[in-house]
DNA sequence: TTTCTTACA
DNA sequence: TGTAAGTA
């Protein structure tokens, strides 16, 4: 496909797959008239990289811990180097900040809700409230 | 019409 | 990342 499909099914810009390409993430050849042209796998590829990005990680690791990370993993993994395990548990621990920081927004988020629409309900115009209460 | 590259914000 | 220009 070319690289207006693989836009639109990834939800993706066509300025965005082609930097991805840029910087080594994803692959394509070329049509005889220099157009793009990219396997179907490749679809799920950019899903997993925009998943990857939007957790925080930036493309330079994208690059390196990716090919850790395609389906067959746990059967051949001879991608085992001290320092990909060093990287993969760095960027492991810095999403786990990340989740943590990210509960403890929401929850703040969740309770200044709470906190207003409770409110909200025990005004005196909700009359079928009040008299269902008292 | 679609894509390409390069360059600027 | 978006957008513009000039092509093929």
């Amino acid at each position: 496909m070319r690289i207006g499909e693989l836009s639109e099914r990834t939800n993706t810009s066509r300025r965005l797959l082609r930097y991805y390409e840029e910087q080594g993430l994803i692959i394509s050849d070329r049509c005889a008239n220099g157009y793009r042209n990219y396997d179907d796998r490749l679809v799920d590829r950019v899903l997993q990289i925009r998943g990857l990005l939007d957790a925080g990680l930036p493309t330079r690791i994208i690059k390196q811990i990716l090919p850790c990370l395609d389906k067959p993993r746990n059967i051949y993994f001879p991608d085992a180097t001290p320092e990909m395990i060093a990287t993969l548990e760095h960027e492991r621990d810095r999403m786990t900040e990340r989740i943590n920081c990210l509960t403890r927004n929401r929850d703040a988020i969740a309770d200044y809700l709470d906190a207003v629409l409770v409110r909200r309900d025990n005004r005196p115009h909700a009359a079928a409230e009040a008299s269902t209460t008292s």
